[in-house]
DNA sequence: TGTACATCAGTGAACGCGCGTTCACTGATGTAC
DNA sequence: TGTACATCAGTGAACGCGCGTTCACTGATGTAC
């Protein structure tokens, strides 16, 4: 199929990430809808022209950025409910899951809290397909657990979007935090996963 | 103390307004971080130069706008707990007043949204520092409720960032969604704020 | 292997434009008497 | 009430600057024979 890679193809893949990550590395300190061509290229050591072969604008960056920052998404569920079944155990494994994710992809992480309702369509729209499609699998993989058994589809989506939403917060939440902070927010999320997977044991009644 | 409020008073305020009003609107469709000076000027109905007899840069207009969208927190808490005392009837009347305030306050729920993780660090601040202010008083509110009668203070907060975190959420979500889906999302938070009631009432243990 | 031509990623100059900020101003409002 | 002076919100022109995008180009890489 690719013929040719070639010289000429890596020497462009390698532009292109050198734009990619001048751009990331930018939008640590300011949102998408302020960043400039000519600041982008400039960061990537290259003329403003050519920032053209490689993208027709920059929200086209954006959204290839958003592409990367979720790429590691299903394995971070996989490996989170590969734990042992118990549900303490699970909640445990998908925090350190997360610190994790986020201490190395820290750029990424600020990315998309950044840019999940910033001012860019596309964008924003890109971030709340992932997203949803995250919700989705964390939802199939509940399916699988005891605890939930026999519940309506509508339950366990809601579910799986509570658990969803927490773990995005938590994530937006350590990429700003204070290192001092960040063992202490950790025990709160610890909690507040067990305060809500208690609650659906007991689910729908009391 | 004000010895004269006078004409020059009044229309230096009305001016203000303007400014304020046409930053509002056009963050409707953009970032604070990617704002201008002559655009909102321009908005406004007023020279550029005149944007300086007010604020010394955007960043000032923005931390103007945080204090406002937020003013009216403390009645909506109010306004909330005043509902009689049972849980189901406390998240009911929550998502109510969630709703109603989004829906007349559009404008200020999304620069909220869009700024909380913004570029602009003095207005991302300033939202951190209202929401923790936030929590703090749903804590003080929830500390008064039976079910939680002798809760160590950090498991009361840590429950209060839970309802907290998600109403966020819920709001940032209901501002973007489309109208068909308002009452899907209304009733999925209904649900989720139940199990997280539902959790608290067998906390800690199982 | 060597040669002649094709491709195309990246360049550098050029364009017109809107930007943020400053400045001296003006004229309505406020104040002192 | 009337007059003479002070204040200051808003103006309009000016500045230097960096912006996004286009264009014809060049020279290394790729291809055909």
């Amino acid at each position: 199929m690719n013929h040719t890679p070639g010289v000429r193809q890596a020497q462009k893949q390698q532009s292109r990430r050198a734009l990619l990550d001048a751009g990331l590395g930018l939008l640590e300190r300011q949102n998408l809808s302020g960043l400039g061509v000519r600041e982008v290229t400039r960061a990537a050591g290259m003329s403003p022209a050519g920032f053209y072969r490689h993208f027709p604008d920059l929200s086209e960056l954006g959204v290839v950025l958003v592409r990367e920052s979720l790429a590691n998404l299903h394995e971070m569920i996989k490996a989170v409910f590969a734990a042992y079944g118990e549900p303490e155990r699970l909640i445990d494994r998908a925090v350190e899951v997360i610190a994790a994710h986020v201490a190395e992809h820290r750029a990424y992480i600020r990315f998309l809290a950044r840019e999940r309702h910033g001012g860019v369509r596309e964008v924003r729209e890109a971030i709340a397909t992932e997203f949803r499609r995250f919700a989705e699998e964390v939802a199939e993989a509940l399916a699988l657990q005891p605890a939930v058994k026999g519940w309506p589809a509508e339950d366990l989506r809601m579910l799986a979007e509570l658990y969803v939403d927490r773990m995005v917060s938590t994530a937006a939440e350590l990429v700003e935090a204070d290192p001092a902070d960040q063992e202490r927010i950790e025990r709160t999320v610890r909690m507040q996963l067990r305060l809500i997977s208690l609650g659906s044991r007991h689910w729908p009644d009391s």
